[in-house]
DNA sequence: AACCTTATTGATACATGGTATCAATAGCAA
DNA sequence: TTGCTATTGATACCATGTATCAATAAGGTT
């Protein structure tokens, strides 16, 4: 399965450079993140960042996952156990598939995502800026289970 | 704007022949869906049932919308002011746009949808239930006044 | 048409997920 | 170190959606 890992140190040098401060629990989270191979919500980010920062306050997760997702560091999964999970973006692949059996993410190449962009906004005469696509099913390891 | 209309007798039709009672409350509702432009939330649609129908249920309007979800006569769009608005569904025509502008919800067609999932079918190995693809941007009416 | 059964409804209370407030803490630059 | 201030944690709060349950009303039966 094709997964790209992005390195905790790039986020943090992401939030220096928009001129956040760099703090632990930014840290703490963006460890949890960008190693979580499954969508998490940001009360499973606040669980799992208590057992190596007990103090972690609830409001400061819900924070750095809204700053994460504005930074376009995470990004929001729709349609999967509801709409507040969470998966690390990686940069030019796009393209999202979620396994519904095992949960895992998926990026995929989006190419073909930009050719119907393009070929749409031609055939309609509407002018896009914004695009989300979402693919669900049995990835290929879990159709061999199955 | 290619738009189909739905007339509501179809969808109480629908509710019908599913083995559900028709009642006031649902006819009301599916007249404020059906006929609506713009995506609706629940709270919304519930101000608009109390107007003709003024002792109607803040539950009743939540579980019709539910209801009318599953059966798969709304649509509900993620990513445009949260993820709690929902568009009538039309047959056949399943690629959605939404105007960032005026808000309308315009159908187009999915046939390069399907293209892509094939596509990416083969490409990837991963076998694709299920799909959601929203384009926001500006409509080719919008794009004129601007 | 009146009756009976039970799905549906409306009112209320409740749960969940997320946000505003504000004093205390801790980055970071001088 | 010190001082300034962004960030944090605790708490209270709000919004959105759900469970409960008695009252109502579909709609089949007689």
């Amino acid at each position: 399965m094709l997964r790209t890992t992005l390195n905790p140190e790039d986020w943090l040098a992401a939030l220096d450079e928009s001129g956040f401060r760099v703090t632990t629990v930014q840290a703490t989270l963006i460890d949890i993140f960008a190693h979580s191979q499954y969508p998490l919500s940001a009360e499973q980010a606040w669980d799992a960042a208590r057992q190596s920062r007990p103090k972690t306050g609830r409001a400061t997760v819900y924070r750095m996952v809204e700053k994460l997702e504005n930074l376009g560091l995470i990004r929001r999964v729709h349609g999967y156990q509801g709409c507040s999970r969470f998966v690390p973006t990686l940069p030019e692949l796009m393209m999202l598939f979620i396994c519904l059996d095992c949960g895992r993410a998926d990026y995929l190449d989006s190419q073909p995502l930009n050719d119907l962009i393009q070929h749409t906004e031609d055939a309609s005469g509407h002018h896009i800026t914004n695009s989300r696509l979402e693919l669900f099913g049995a990835c290929a390891d879990c159709q061999q289970t199955d």
